[in-house]
RNA sequence: GCCGGGAUGGCGGAAUGGUUUACGCGUUCGACUUAAGAUCGAAUGCCCGCAAGGGCGUGUGGGUUCGAGUCCCACUCCCGGCACCA
């Protein structure tokens, strides 16, 4: 018979599936459950290699087992085609992106198709397709609406290779992920998404998914949830000790809205004068009338400090400017210019805020203006805060609210502002006792605010103010690895007071404390921080031992205790201690590692982000009929240099009307992240053609959550993080029906080369998958990666060029019985099964349970096993057939040229997956073990329905050599296993 | 430092508390061949022994058990995540 041909039949099996359309998945099918098999679509770099054969045709053993379980499955496949490569061939080669990016995908699905992976491609997408961004557009200005999508300036990872920026998961070792430059900080207005919102969410939600334990630890290591308390401290010394306050509330508020009552008592427990009128029509507050009301009723003098939350501060404005003296105003989410994020506007306000203030005269009138917006504000425009910061010369701060738009009723930053406070975040609120000294971030609003006040805060202004502009130069990086010994510079002038012992302690300035963890401040305790421990040796700071240890040397760093061991909480618990110092001096905190996802990209090949500026209306979002905005085609795709992307060059497209207000207005010119591409492609594969959602909510419905997704590694903290945090914001927009998108996730290993190192061209160890299946076919290279080792568990798997011979031999064996084929004989008892039928049996459930456990190499080796036995005994046509049903997922084009060859006219892959009969899966006769004490010392062969009491007497006469001289003490019989006989002296 | 995962022949790896090393590779011997390759058959954990057989073997040390790769305790090393995160 003719041999076996892989380049023949591979060609024409992979014509006759295209052909007959096998793979085309419906959304329904009678009778059959639904089963969504996804594996992370590829960038198009324009070859495949190894790793991506490994991706996606073992997987697809899976799919096509299930299929023939009766599952109705989806394999789908796409490109994630956005993305850096595509405009560095640009700018190198100079081609066109989207050309260099469609030529690659051409060529990339002919070498998939070679695979014979059972994808259905009617689902194709590729998410540089305007058909596919247009719903990426449209999905991010849902969360712009939502307030999930703002701008802000940020201290951001800045590549000055790639001139981009980077997110947080891009940079590895302070250098960027992609050309290994070293990433420098650089302050830029950027687009993020509010991650940390769902930060509790995507920590929680876990419990409920099939995943592996390590990724679940990697995500929540990296968002970093920790429990601890916040605690004020006062501050006392040149802080303006004789202000008196005069609190603005805003529209709708009263004297006890919000934080105001809290306010009032801290600043009133802390010696001063408070005063909070009540202002009148609050309900469309005229700024005007407001200020007058004030002059008559109130005192205003130049010790006044003024305090306006929201439309209270353009009272406090106006004031100023009809000639009230004041020591300082403060605006608490303030100014605003009468417009909304949301787009809305609220005439009644607009009146007193619009007309423009006479900023000469207010800056006149006080000593210092203090503007701090709430980052996380999503009704008033944080750009509005940094004009008028501006025009006022006033002093911005960068506040948080504790509720957005400062609407808490706690509201720390506004009493840090003032002053008076300095709030630390702490895990160890049972060392309260023992911290003997405070340190600050070089960021820390407060720090921003003593070094530029008019007012003589600090005595040593000067040198603090150079501490900190030398470390704001630095990266995070830069001080960690630069300087191993704590630097600072003591606040002089300053005290903070210990609340739990009174006493005055010292201020410093260092940068060991990060700024954007916890409250950018803690409170000292050297004797069981290492860090504090450091600092405090070098300054010759005092260190208190406040747990008993026992291993206390004087002056030696304590570490963690157990008893707490001060004053009124001598003998208590550090668990107990913890609770009681929080509850008494501040409130429980959690704090995350997590910072919002920056998603503005600097670069041309991605989607443009569907914003307006209007310099009257702000940031407007496209309106839906203009969707998508489609990239412009430029000459030039380098990087402006100056932080703004290739797209601002496009002149005549950046210039459009404002969809509000008519006037104009330029486009946003950064893209998104492509990890924003890659966060609902899933979603899209319900339903790619449609032209009127990004999916259809039924088609959805019919297959999310995906049952499991597979990929690699190195996407844990991204892409896998990101996209379940969109499927939550999605979910709670309504707009899909799961909160979480995948129910079982796995993650691939790594082919490494036969040198086990890392594929790479200049160790010249790179395996080329298209040599290897012109040499021995696709199926032998399917199979081979699949036998390699287990596919669930993350390991690295040298390539070895002798081991997939074995997979070819294999093939082949398989192939040639075919020809020695025998002719069933039933047996005389007809009761005993043939051992062959047995081990058939034995082996559908094997290969079966294996698949679904995603360990095809077993699976693999139980057919390799059968195959053993086959050759050397004969099997029959029906079970020569069963077995090419068996390999058909593993080895697709051999399997239906065998079947086919069997006489069927029906491809092998529509049939049904062979059934084993439980009575075939017994022996009737097996061997077992003849221990003695546990020692294995000789085997017996015995009939399966024998008694128990005939095999101990079989075994003890099998093991007479070993008991000469001893007594038999017990003997124990585990039936099919072992005996083992227990004897002494 | 904290958290998670792991360590089994020459190699990749198997193994519900029950014959350690299935399956494949490699190696050795044999058959076929002028020869090589391919193919087929046999052997293959280590040590001692002509053999029968014996001893030792799943990172190290202890424990539980009739019996431990598997369970418990302590440790070593490797891989992954986080990390001046208070």
């Amino acid at each position: 018979m003719k041999s076996y041909d892989h380049k023949r039949i591979e060609r024409k099996w992979q014509a006759r599936w295209k052909k007959s359309k096998l793979y085309k998945t419906a959304d329904t099918v009678k009778g059959k459950k639904n089963y969504y098999l996804l594996t992370e679509f590829p960038y198009p770099s324009g070859n495949l290699h190894v790793g991506h054969w490994y991706a996606f045709s073992v997987p697809d053993i899976l799919a096509r087992a299930l299929r023939m379980q009766g599952k109705n499955v989806m394999y789908p496949f796409g490109f994630d085609a956005f993305g850096l490569p595509a405009e560095n061939a640009a700018i190198k080669n100079k081609l066109n992106p989207r050309k260099w990016t469609l030529g690659n995908i051409k060529y990339m699905k002919k070498q998939i198709t070679s695979m014979g992976a059972s994808f259905d491609w009617s689902r194709e997408l590729a998410t540089c397709d305007p058909e596919y961004y247009k719903w990426t557009q449209w999905q991010f200005l849902q969360f712009f609406k939502a307030g999930l999508a703002y701008r802000k300036e940020t201290a951001v990872n800045w590549c000055p290779s790639c001139k981009t920026v980077l997110a947080n998961e891009q940079v590895v070792d302070g250098k960027c992920e992609r050309c290994g430059t070293e990433v420098i900080q650089k302050q830029m207005l950027q687009w993020n998404l509010k991650i940390t919102d769902y930060a509790d969410r995507l920590i929680d939600d876990l419990s409920t998914l099939d995943w592996p334990e390590q990724i679940k630890e990697s995500q929540k290591n990296w968002i970093g949830r920790s429990e601890g308390a916040e605690i004020d401290f006062r501050l006392t010394g040149n802080v303006g000790d004789d202000s008196r306050y005069l609190i603005l509330h805003g529209r709708e508020g009263k004297p006890t809205s919000v934080f105001i009552p809290w306010l009032k008592e801290e600043l009133e427990k802390a010696g001063h004068e408070v005063e909070v009128p009540q202002l009148p029509n609050t309900n469309e507050p005229n700024a005007y009338e407001q200020a007058e009301y004030i002059l008559k009723n109130c005192t205003v003098d130049e010790k006044t400090v003024v305090i306006g939350h929201s439309i209270g501060g353009v009272t406090a404005l106006r004031l100023l400017e009809k000639g009230a003296k004041v020591r300082r105003v403060i605006l608490v989410a303030t100014p605003y210019s009468g417009r909304f994020l949301d787009g809305k506007k609220r005439p009644s306000v607009t009146d007193s805020v619009k007309k423009g203030f006479d900023f000469e005269t207010i800056r006149n009138n006080t000593k210092s203006i203090i503007v701090m917006p709430d980052v996380k504000d999503d009704r008033v425009p944080f750009s509005d805060a940094e004009s008028y910061a501006q025009k006022l010369a006033g002093m911005l701060v960068h506040g948080r609210g504790e509720e957005k738009h400062f609407m808490g009723k706690i509201e720390p930053d506004v009493l840090m502002c003032l002053c008076p406070t300095i709030r630390v975040f702490t895990t160890r609120a049972d060392t309260l006792f023992g911290a003997t000294y405070m340190v600050l971030s070089p960021e820390h609003p407060w720090v921003r605010l003593a070094i530029d006040d008019d007012h003589k805060v600090l005595e040593n202004k000067d040198e603090v103010k150079e501490y900190v502009t030398a470390a704001n130069k630095k990266t995070e990086l830069e001080r960690l690895t630069e300087q191993k010994e704590k630097t600072g510079v003591r606040l002089k002038g300053v005290e903070g007071v210990n609340p739990a012992t009174g006493e005055k302690i010292p201020i410093f300035v260092a940068d060991y404390v990060l700024a954007h963890y916890g409250t950018g401040a803690i409170m000292a305790v050297p004797a069981h921080d290492e860090r504090d421990f450091a600092f405090a040796k070098k300054f010759e700071l005092p260190i208190r031992d406040v747990i008993s240890t026992g291993k206390m040397e004087s002056g030696v760093f304590a570490g963690e205790g157990v008893l707490v061991n001060s004053g009124a909480f001598n003998g208590l618990k550090s668990i107990e201690a913890k609770s009681t110092l929080t509850d008494k001096f501040g409130r429980s905190k959690i704090t995350y590692k997590l910072r919002d996802w920056i998603v503005s990209r600097q670069r041309y090949w991605g989607v443009p982000i569907p914003i307006v500026h209007c310099e009257r209306c702000g940031d407007v979002a496209i309106p839906d009929p203009q969707l998508p905005v489609t990239l412009p085609e430029i000459k030039d795709y380098l990087p402006t240099g100056d932080g703004k992307s290739p797209l601002a060059k496009a002149k005549k497209w950046v210039k459009v009307k404002c969809p509000q207000c008519k006037g104009t207005a330029e486009r946003e010119t950064d893209t998104l992240d492509t990890f924003v591409d890659s966060s609902w492609y899933f979603l899209r594969y319900a339903d790619t053609i449609n032209k009127k959602k990004f999916a259809d909510m039924k088609k959805m419905d019919a297959w999310m959550p995906v049952d499991l997704y597979s990929g690699g590694a190195e996407h844990t903290t991204m892409h896998l993080l990101y996209s379940r945090f969109w499927q939550k914001a999605l979910y709670d927009l309504k707009l899909v029906k799961d909160s979480e998108p995948y129910t079982r996730r796995m993650n691939r290993s790594i082919i490494l080369g036969p040198d086990g190192q890392k594929m790479s061209k200049s160790r010249g160890n790179v395996i080329d998958p298209d040599a290897v299946v012109a040499k021995l076919g696709a199926d032998t290279v399917r199979m081979y990666l699949a036998f390699i080792g287990p596919y669930n568990e993350v390991s690295n798997y040298p390539w070895n060029p002798d081991g997939v011979v074995g997979i070819r031999r294999f093939l082949e064996r398989v192939w040639r019985l075919r020809d020695r084929l025998t002719i069933s004989v039933k047996k005389s008892d007809g009761h005993t099964i043939s051992n062959i039928e047995r081990m058939l049996h034995v082996t559908i459930k094997k290969v079966g349970d294996d698949i679904t456990a995603l360990k095809f190499n077993t699976a693999i080796a139980q057919m390799m096993s059968f195959m053993n036995e086959a050759e050397s005994k004969g099997i029959t046509k029906a079970q020569y057939e069963t077995l090419l049903r068996l390999l058909a997922p593993f080895a697709p084009h051999i399997a239906d040229e065998l079947w086919s060859m069997m006489g069927h006219k029906k491809s092998v892959h529509i049939e049904k997956w062979p059934a084993f009969d439980p009575h075939k899966l017994a022996s009737s006769s097996f061997t077992i073990a003849v221990q003695v004490n546990g020692k294995t010392r000789t085997q017996i062969t015995i009939p399966a329905a024998v008694k128990e009491d005939a095999v101990k007497e079989q075994a003890e006469t099998a093991a007479g050599k070993w008991l000469e001289g001893k007594a038999i003490k017990k003997i124990i019989y585990v039936p099919g296993r072992i005996v083992n006989i227990v004897a002494g002296e």
